[in-house]
DNA sequence: AGGCAACTACGAAGACCTTCGTTGACAAAC
DNA sequence: GTTTGTCAACGAAGGTCTTCGTAGTTGCCT
């Protein structure tokens, strides 16, 4: 292997900040005063400074220093920062049985029929591609 | 009511413990040294008592103090803080969104067709559980 | 009794996190 | 050209977490 392919861990507060990020996504990368705006909790500009800064150094995010307010973008997608820190649960909780977090979630979390039912069309779909995608072999990554 | 409903969120060292105590909880409550021994991570005696000590304050365990070595156990049951730290993601990472959640878990975790089957099938049970109390709803979900 | 072993409690070190005040640079406004 | 405002950077305070060394106590063994 050549790099190591951890997945990044921020804290609630960074986590907080990458939220903001990935919603503005679209119309392009924010500087401090932008996230600050888009902030629920009111916080002083100079902390959100101080956590994009750290945040960059950690390489949580990219930034565009071109201009004198330097924009700021999430580095990874929200996907994959959900899908490690999940994982990270899955494996300090359930020792990576999927099968356990979701009994914990049915017992713990109510959740409604018509959410069950949206969730278990999602389960149904995921077997159906998993079942297709048998019949090749079996360590096939796409790109 | 008498007493805050917050879930706990014990730390990850916290939860290391956490799972020896509930692991052990039918053999009775356990000691410090018994608690080492049953820890994987090699850390010094005096930083579990430490620990334990911090989470006895905390409340997230209780201990017997008749003999001279305390018996810690678990002040809560496995599920109740699975479910906490559960929600807790759920809340911050995905909105309170489960559908969200598994959504996510199918994107990144690669969950194998039988384990996928057992989920399927726990959702249905608690679908038909949840349909049974529910009196009637508007919608309707069935085949 | 004296000494050893195990135990609890305390304190402190070092790491990390969040917060903000202050400083210095820079540009626009007057 | 000086003032005003915005910005990045830095440093420090205060908190939590994890770790362990040390001290003091207690029971046991010879």
């Amino acid at each position: 292997m050549t790099t190591s392919p951890e997945p990044p861990r921020p804290t609630e507060t960074e986590l907080r900040l990458l939220k903001v990020l990935w919603q503005h996504e679209p119309s392009g990368p924010l500087s401090v005063r932008d996230v600050l705006g888009h902030l629920d909790s009111d916080v002083g500009y100079t902390t959100v400074l101080k956590i994009l800064q750290i945040m960059f150094a950690k390489g949580l995010v990219v930034r565009d220093e071109s201009e004198r307010s330097h924009r700021y973008a999430a580095a990874l997608p929200r996907i994959a920062v959900e899908g490690g820190l999940l994982g990270d649960l899955l494996q300090r909780l359930f020792d990576g049985s999927a099968t356990q977090l979701v009994q914990a979630a049915l017992d713990t979390e109510h959740i409604d029929a018509d959410e069950l039912a949206d969730i278990e069309r999602l389960i149904r779909n995921a077997r159906r591609r998993s079942q297709n995608k048998d019949t090749r072999s079996p360590k096939e990554n796409d790109q």
